[in-house]
DNA sequence: CTGTTAGCGCATTCAT
DNA sequence: ATGAATGCGCTAACAG
């Protein structure tokens, strides 16, 4: 079970017959090596299975790595524990000799998120962004990219920009987890679900739909799904949207809410005194979700945990700068399904 | 957001006008310091706001912290799980300077499970181990942390012991949340539900019972749980005893495994051939379970992530041996669930 | 009771 | 193209 003492980097140089910063010089693939060296080099390095220790490395680096997050402005809530967490992981970062800066952008806006990605060129080592999958947005991302940064997409990706790894969930199978809880706390009563998302627009909340869509298509036949409604994540705009939909459907008995806005649909729900017989399912465990829930208004909630993304995008970034290995299954974000006995 | 530049031990030193070795003895709380120099020491660290360098202490210590894993022997699908992760933690573990070692002993006899621990004695520096709370058990690890040793108890509990930590989810809630999935999937259809428990004198297996029990009675009353079953988490035992419950009463609709052999409960079904139309819940996401998740069998299953359990024992083993600080809200182990759709 | 000193393993000048 | 030397912040052995 015991690993025996580790090879260090002098074992190398002994066993290589070369000096310290030569092997340095290759292991950071740094040039002015001869290729006979290299090799030489790496056989050794093989041999005494070395790995480079963490600590060491991380004690003699002069200057800390900096890493930017891009988070949306705005009072979400979503947005605030991801805040936090950013703000909680201070002192982890500073023990790992990096810097942390928290930059607030216009989500709805490419264009000011873009500029706002540029920004940071030359300023940071990595940025950690909430993205948003419009060519403006992925031309920032591939340019910081070129410049040799280090970009990770957070919660919402940008598939086909060159960003080096995405920390969110799947949000296809997000879509299909509400779907089968909807169908079967519905289990078999027949009426009309309603769908209200932020925006289509968004990556994120389009794949949900698609993948709730999916699901009901196929195994509740006898449940109506309605067109989704558009409340752009703000309660002041889904409340009346939400009126009007029950007004305008006695027989709606489910509700997705895949984006944010809940409370306005709350507010609607216990209006229309239909909040205990509408099967209601959100997603992220915001405060206030943890109040519906509880209540009795919410029936479930599909969560991506806030803190596990940060700490995880800021694992990853990491990773790329000092090449220490990630355990991937950490680095996997689970798709939570809450109710109101297992809240944390 | 940045910090400034840290204050380092010399620092403290200058400040407090005494000497490195000084301050170390203060920090370690070693004894031979004059009271009127601890205080000035502890006032230049508060003064300054220092915080150790993790990775300068971990390189400068010259012997690695020893930590054993006591986990209980045989192929339980569950323990074999988490004997991996123990193993795919050995290169983190060696980067942080310690070494992991497994013991395995028969968890269902006391006398073996509170011998095993007695032997660790003086061989390690924290112990952590799938406990029982039986009273030969809680006298070891008390024995061993009045020896001075750090006692992490993982997945099963032994809350009147002094163990320093439980790493593990609360299984009353756990039971709770299989009663509302229960009660929600089974929507109102009136019938029997039958419990199988590996054996009601676990703990953890006897407060799933209970919470579960808490929830079925006050919420879904036209439910009516049958007495538990004690299959001893064993497929061969479970198999006959779930055969006969399954004969005995044709209006069973629902079933809940709150602790192993499931293997055994589904062939039941499945020879009976009421495996779709009974709605089973249980425990555990092993590869099995997640097989039976997909094939309809099994409709949820409540999980606890061993991954995250392994790793956040480690990590708390080594913040008691370091005084690192631990975030407490990545070590709350969290209770999953897992439906066909959010599988990992 | 308190201070001095020598590394731990690696990154990085500065020489050669 | 390669090597020697210095120091990161801390622990622990050794001197006073």
């Amino acid at each position: 079970m015991n690993t025996t003492t580790r090879a260090t980097l002098n074992d190398v140089a002994r066993e290589a017959g070369v000096s310290l910063a030569t092997v340095d010089r290759v292991l950071n693939k740094r040039p002015g090596v001869h290729a006979r060296t290299v090799n030489r080099v790496a056989d050794a390095v093989a041999r005494l299975g070395y790995r480079p220790d963490p600590s060491a490395a991380r004690l003699a680096r002069p200057k800390p790595h900096r890493v930017c997050f891009v988070l949306p402005a705005g009072n979400n809530s979503f947005v605030a524990m991801l805040r936090d967490q950013v703000t909680d992981n201070l002192g982890w970062a500073s023990d790992h000799r990096v810097t942390l800066e928290i930059a607030a952008v216009d989500v709805f806006d490419p264009a000011e998120l873009a500029e706002g990605l540029r920004s940071t060129k030359g300023n940071f080592d990595t940025v950690v962004v909430v993205a948003h999958d419009h060519p403006l947005v992925r031309a920032a991302i591939d340019e910081l990219v070129d410049a040799g940064m280090g970009v990770v997409t957070l919660v919402s990706d940008a598939p086909s920009s060159r960003r080096h790894r995405y920390v969110g969930i799947d949000n296809v199978a997000a879509g299909r987890t509400a779907a089968t809880l909807m169908g079967r706390f519905l289990a078999g009563r027949p009426g009309e679900v309603g769908v209200v998302a932020g925006s289509l627009a968004l990556r994120d909340h389009a794949e949900r739909w698609f993948g709730f869509g999916q699901v009901m298509a196929s195994e509740f036949l006898h449940l109506k799904v309605l067109p989704p409604l558009e409340g752009k994540d703000d309660s002041l705009r889904t409340e009346p949207l939400m009126r009007e939909l029950l007004a305008a459907h006695p027989r709606l008995i489910g509700l997705y809410s895949l984006g944010a806005g809940n409370r306005g649909i709350a507010a609607a729900l216990r209006e229309a005194d239909r909040a205990r017989d509408v099967v209601f399912v959100a997603h992220e465990l915001t405060p206030y979700a943890r109040r519906e829930l509880l209540s009795g208004t919410m029936d479930a909630v599909i969560n991506q945990d806030a803190g596990h993304e940060v700490r995880s995008a800021l694992r990853q970034a990491l990773s790329r700068l000092t090449r220490e290995p990630v355990l991937s299954d950490q680095e996997r974000i689970r798709i939570d399904i809450y109710v109101k006995d297992n809240l944390p």
